[in-house]
RNA sequence: AGGGAGUUAGCUCAGUUGGUAGAGCGCCACCCUUACAAGGUGGAUGUCGCAGGUUCGAAUCCUGUACUCCCUACCA
């Protein structure tokens, strides 16, 4: 970086200005980078690889903040740190990213077959693949680019086959016909996860089945009337009075006539509906379950684009809402329609194309989940893996414990292809880590490939290792693995992270991390979620280009708190925008005064013994070691906006507001040994502010590092700043200095208070008699007269006894067991009749606590039980809110 | 239906061992005081969802209750 300290600065925080100068330096400086080898302990984040084809939203903003400021708080501390970037392939929405593409040509993915189309979605991404790593830069993302991996890269997709075939063989991984979550648009199966139930307003409809051989009719009440057609029985409950004698009978159903036993069921439950419940075993997850009881033939009645099939008769042909209407049409006709009344129901809708999910029997691969759930479990259950909030933990086993088989096949043609192989002579399957020409029992060529892909969440759940060259025993992993902390939504627990944790403990024997930190989602300002089709979402990009990637990061971080949801506002990242602003101005300030600063030659160490600092000096430095101690207390716990929160005040309050205000004439003045004392204090709290700021806000803090007097070569590998390093420099703040500096900030607000209650022009110079409690507080009045006198805007300043207080202002301050008491000459200024309600607003309010005080003292149980240092502290504040209350009651009557 | 979380100032939210409520933004008043008007100074605002209980004392602990949100499941 070049010497810019000379430069002007702008009187405004410009981030484009900074930003993509400062992250290019950074990148080509190698400073994102890991050592596989490393005397340095090892800090590993594994970044939740997001869609290909994405843009950056605000979900992964939030996510990936969090991540960099944990990386660079970390690698400040003097971690070997590795955060390993990548993309997922997204199967689905990639596919459907290129099948739009193709539309424009008026080409389908079947015209071109599935070798080309796979091609072009290879093309797309060499294309558009990167873009959402320009964005992650545009953040600050602070990734080890060499190593980013995309998940169909050679090694992660041997990794893939190598899970498959080794589940496989222990037959955890095992093809089936089974019902699953179908969705038409992608004439594919989905997991039972990529289901979102929506509340509808439906009907329940009453449809009569006529007993065979008798004119009575079963009355069946159904919110899918189109199903009836698949129906293979109609159930009763066995101890249903109304129903015993026909079990085992028959009934004709409706329309296509065919014969279904009536069967009996304790599933059913008498007292709903009618108490008689059709069957449709190949469209309904429970009548699926009654089906395998009770062996009734599965009728599948849709084609794979959820159209009617074959098994419809008359309606083949339909889609499910046609065929819906026209069944309830024909059965109203033939008198077979009871009635209709309606129904709420919750509908299973395909989270990626919103079709509502039908459930399709098909030929799919499943893995087995409750074996490997148990020590996936177990790793929870004993703190190996910790969760926060921890009230993750609770749903995470509840999730465990009901855990079903996952369907991890998908009828796509973009993804990883499911290494096995059918046999056209002997049918045997055969699975393979690498392909296959010939069967492995019959050895015959005539082998194809399965057609179909495996879930995207497949190869997420091995990327604590895939991505780290696994199964190879490389440097990485073992360096790396198990990674540090995992940093997600709560959105994919269960997709993801639940996956991660079973897959890790099953092929690296280990869990893939130690702690699950679980931030909140973004909502919209009315606590919608953000989507697309509410047209809702913000584009975090257009946030960096309106404020800057740091004010966008300050308002996520200062307002996540504890893994709950938070709502979006803009108006909140102006507030940080303008905080960048106000940290820029400072320092701005700070190094104009700096100009003719000379670093000591010998350094700070032998500063204690040289200087003595101004009680300003003493009072900022011991202020900067408190809120060091707090934000390393705030950060260790992952308290993230307690740490934002802590270094906002101390930026903005005791460093701008002011230390700056009290040191102004001595900075501005002419040189002295204050002045150099100052200087150096001033260059040194500069550098730990940037220090300590920097891995919320990087590029301000970057920028202005390097225009300090005092900095290392960047400030992002620089040291983190606690209360134990640098203690040389700490040492030079004095708890008594603060205190003294506390009851000169409380003169100087009650004499500012006084002018602005009583609304004394700034302008108007004003006389103030100051009278100290005791001799030492005289001393610290006498000391800082000159502050007083600048800060409050004094034309005589006076210390003494109270002497007349006719037509006077009067405040009295206690700080500790200090007090001074300021006396104000109101006569010829203002208006009386202010000061009268001032005072008598504070009478009031005094009059109240004596009350509840002495009230609480006079209560012999409180004294009695009561912790010493309460009843101490309430008996120090009763006696001075007395002495208070009396001398404003003084000085109300002799005010007029 | 089961599980989880929430209810504190106009808004968004803090409040870590129980000790007389805080921040940011917004609002009101005054001020362009040469670092910053994206600023400064001062000010107003809360029976801490409701009802009980424990306690000398409850926003904080317990019980009940209302409402909101999320997740999982779903009765045809």
């Amino acid at each position: 970086m070049t010497e810019n300290s000379k430069q002007t600065m702008s009187d405004r925080y410009s981030p484009a200005d900074v930003e993509e100068k400062v992250y290019a330096w950074w990148e080509q400086s190698g400073f994102f980078k890991a050592q596989d080898q490393s005397t340095k302990p090892p800090y590993s984040v594994i970044l939740p690889p997001p869609n290909v084809t994405g843009f950056l939203h605000l979900g992964h903003a939030v996510d990936h903040t969090v991540q960099d400021v944990l990386v660079r708080w970390k690698r400040m501390n003097g971690f070997n740190v590795l955060w390993l970037p990548g993309t997922d392939h997204a199967g689905i929405a990639t596919q459907a990213v290129v099948e739009k593409e193709l539309k424009k040509e008026n080409l389908t993915r079947h015209q071109l077959g599935r070798e080309k189309f796979v091609a072009r979605v290879w093309e797309w991404k060499h294309q558009y693949g990167d873009r959402i790593y320009s964005q992650m830069r545009k953040l600050g993302d602070s990734c080890d680019w060499d190593r980013a991996v995309f998940t169909l890269d050679e090694g992660v997709s041997k990794a893939v086959r190598k899970v498959f075939v080794s589940l496989y063989k222990k037959s955890q991984i095992y093809r089936g016909t089974r019902l699953v979550n179908w969705s038409g648009p992608l004439e594919s199966a989905i997991s039972d996860l990529e289901v979102e139930h929506r509340q509808i307003k439906g009907s329940l409809w009453h449809i009569k089945y006529q007993v065979e051989g008798t004119q009575d009719f079963l009355i069946v009440a159904t919110t899918r009337p189109e199903t009836l057609l698949g129906d293979s029985a109609v159930c009763v409950h066995p101890d249903d009075e109304r129903y015993k004698h026909l079990i085992g009978k028959h009934v004709v159903l409706p329309l296509l006539g065919r014969k279904i036993p009536i069967i009996a069921d304790t599933y059913v439950d008498p007292q709903f509906g009618s108490g008689v419940v059709k069957i449709t075993p190949a469209h309904d997850f429970n009548d699926y379950k009654i089906g395998k009881t009770h062996q009734l033939p599965m009728i599948n009645i849709l084609t794979k684009k959820c159209e009617l099939n074959e098994n419809a008769g008359p309606y083949k042909g339909l889609k499910v809402q046609e065929a819906r209407k026209r069944i309830l049409e024909d059965l109203k006709t033939q008198g077979l329609l009871e009635k209709e009344e309606p129904h709420a129901l919750s509908v299973g809708h395909c989270s990626r194309t919103g079709a509502v999910v039908e459930p399709f029997l098909s030929d799919q691969w499943f893995m087995k989940m409750d074996q490997l759930a148990v020590p996936a479990k177990r790793v929870v259950e004993s703190g190996t893996i910790r969760f926060e909030p921890e009230s993750w933990t609770k749903v995470y086993l509840h999730w465990m414990n009901i855990i079903e088989d996952w369907c991890i096949s998908r009828q796509l043609w973009w993804g990883h292809q499911i290494p096995a192989w059918y046999c056209e002579d002997c049918q045997h399957i055969t699975v393979s880590e690498t392909d296959v020409t010939e069967c492995e029992t019959c050895h015959s060529k005539n082998v194809r490939q399965d057609e179909d892909v495996l879930d995207t969440w497949f190869s997420s759940a091995l990327w604590p290792f895939s991505t780290m060259g696994w199964p190879q025993e490389t440097e990485t992993a073992k360096t790396f693995y198990p990674t540090s902390i995992l940093v997600t939504g709560h959105d994919i627990l269960f997709f993801w992270v639940a996956r991660m944790i079973m897959m890790g403990l099953e092929f690296k024997r280990d869990v893939p991390f130690r702690e699950v930190y679980l931030h909140g989602l973004v909502r919209d300002s009315q606590g919608r979620k953000m989507s697309k089709s509410l047209g809702n979402s913000v584009d975090p990009v257009e946030m960096i280009g309106k404020y800057g990637a740091d004010a966008l990061r300050f308002s996520f971080i200062a307002h996540l708190f504890s893994g709950k949801d938070f709502k979006f506002s803009e108006q909140r990242i102006e507030g940080y925008r303008n905080f960048m602003n106000k940290i820029w101005n400072g320092t701005r300030f700070a190094l104009a005064a700096l100009q003719d600063f000379q670093i000591p030659t010998d350094g700070l160490k032998a500063l204690p013994n040289k200087i003595h600092l101004s009680v300003y000096d003493q009072w900022l430095i011991f202020k900067l070691g408190e809120v060091e101690k707090t934000v390393e207390e705030s950060m260790e716990q992952h308290r993230f906006s307690d740490a934002t929160n802590a270094l906002y005040q101390f930026v903005w309050y005791e460093f701008c507001d002011w230390y700056i205000e009290f040191m102004k004439p001595v900075l501005n003045g002419a040189p002295s040994v204050d002045r150099e004392n100052s200087q150096l204090v001033v260059a040194q709290t500069l550098n730990r502010i940037m220090r300590l700021l920097h891995p919320f806000v990087p590029f301000i803090t970057e920028e202005l590092y390097q225009k300090l007097p005092l900095h290392d070569k960047t400030c992002m590998l620089d040291q983190y700043p606690n209360p134990r390093n640098d203690r040389e420099f700490l040492a030079l703040g004095s708890e008594t200095a603060a205190l003294e500096v506390d009851l000169i900030k409380e003169v100087i607000s009650a004499i500012r208070n006084i002018r602005g209650e009583n609304r004394i022009s700034p302008a108007q110079k004003i006389n103030v008699r100051l009278v100290p409690g005791d001799g030492e507080v005289q001393k610290h009045l006498a000391h800082n007269k000159s502050a007083i006198m600048t800060l409050g805007r004094i034309e005589n300043f006076e210390i003494g006894d109270e002497g007349n207080l006719s037509k006077c202002a009067l405040a009295v301050i206690n700080v500790k067991t200090a007090q001074v008491k300021v006396v104000i000459p109101l006569e010829g200024l203002v208006d009386i009749e202010e000061e009268v309600k001032r005072i008598q607003k504070l009478v009031e309010k005094l009059t109240k606590d004596i009350g509840s005080l002495s009230g609480r003292l006079n209560n012999e149980n409180f004294v009695k039980n009561a912790a010493e240092e309460v009843v101490e502290a309430d008996r120090q504040l009763l006696a001075q809110s007395k002495n208070q209350l009396q001398n404003l009651q003084d000085s109300l009557t002799r005010l007029r």
